[in-house]
DNA sequence: TGTACATCAGTGAACGCGCGTTCACTGATGTAC
DNA sequence: TGTACATCAGTGAACGCGCGTTCACTGATGTAC
């Protein structure tokens, strides 16, 4: 059958948004195609009239979903919402128990590094962007140090919630989560000096 | 044949030094039995003499390779090697480059989490200890803000040494790795306060 | 001391299975005349 | 207005391949007598 116009995109918006909660959950190694698919109610084949492959289809999911976050930080900040308010959100209980709707980057940052570089290419400018917005909200100093600061952030911010998800004993893991939130207050604090 | 005494043993850490190497650079998920054993000179079949499962394996790779990273890590505090040192070791360039010599917690920690509880029990106890070790060294206030401390600070460790490995521009990965240092040793230097 | 047997680390082929990818086909709707 | 054809998103079976795991077998050495 023929469908209606804008059905392909809303198909392919289907799968893609199957795809990031699948691979955030599981590991984008762990995921196969056929049950992305299934997921998304459709047959295998169809796959290759929205993608050229997993590849592009990992591509397609990693810059589509870092830039919705990005656009969701732009928005909060605009609301008022500041670094801190973010620092909270992100290192929440509710952000370490749902890992397929949280950070890209946390769940999947070390399999990016092993992926091919175009790939790597789109990752590095996401997260420069990501950098550049941190920065941009960091008070203080020259832009060098500011960036710098941003990047600890982001780093303590991912590397935390990943050890307090891998992290099989509550009470350890709440620690880690409050432990990633006042060192990242102080970051925050230390520059607003 | 029948082999030497010892020769069972030797054979068995030859297999976890080759797993564990290749586990760090290219993940879990993506490395296979067959690949491992050719690696270490044996065939497929001879895997299940030495271990129950690949799971099996994992689990033995982390505790192995963790264990001895910490006993290192006990060994240069005796000599006088502080966190300092430490940090700066950590965040090198030459860790950010040969991942398969590197950390297990910044290669595996986001696939760890999606392992079977056995092996996050494993896990939990090994990171428990390291957070313990770090704690020790920092100075300062009460054991719990030292163990956060000690939490955020490995953390930060961790996500920055990922995203300096992920990210595919040689001078943004650098000043992540700087920014990671910077941070750390504020941390070190503000419990000493 | 010499011989027969037990041991067991390692061999290598085979198992079922799910993977990513391909492709001939379907059929409802849009378009041309 | 009615009819013939083109389009193309989606179907579903099939491809070769490598995965984790199993198992009957090998054969040099240790042990028993």
């Amino acid at each position: 059958m023929r469908y209606e116009k804008g059905q392909k995109e809303l198909t392919r918006s289907r799968i893609l948004d199957v795809a990031s909660r699948r691979f955030r959950g599981e590991g984008v190694a762990a995921v196969g195609l056929a049950g992305i698919m299934q997921d998304a109610d459709l047959t295998n084949g169809a796959f290759y009239v929205h993608f050229k492959s997993k590849e592009d289809l990992v591509q397609e999911v990693v810059v589509d979903t870092l830039d919705r976050r990005l656009q969701a930080m732009i928005a909060a900040a605009a609301e008022g919402f500041g670094l801190e308010h973010g620092i909270r959100e992100y290192l929440s209980l509710q952000a370490r128990d749902a890992p397929n709707e949280g950070c890209v980057t946390a769940a999947l940052v070390a399999e990016i590094a092993r992926h091919p570089k175009q790939t790597r290419d789109l990752f590095t400018r996401k997260t420069g962007e990501f950098l550049d917005f941190i920065a941009d909200n960091l008070a203080g100093r020259d832009p060098a140090t500011r960036r710098k600061d941003a990047a600890a952030l982001f780093g303590m911010m991912v590397g935390t919630l990943q050890l307090a998800r891998a992290v099989n004993d509550r009470a350890m893991s709440d620690q880690i989560l409050e432990g990633g939130i006042e060192a990242g207050l102080a970051i925050v604090r230390r520059q607003q000096q």
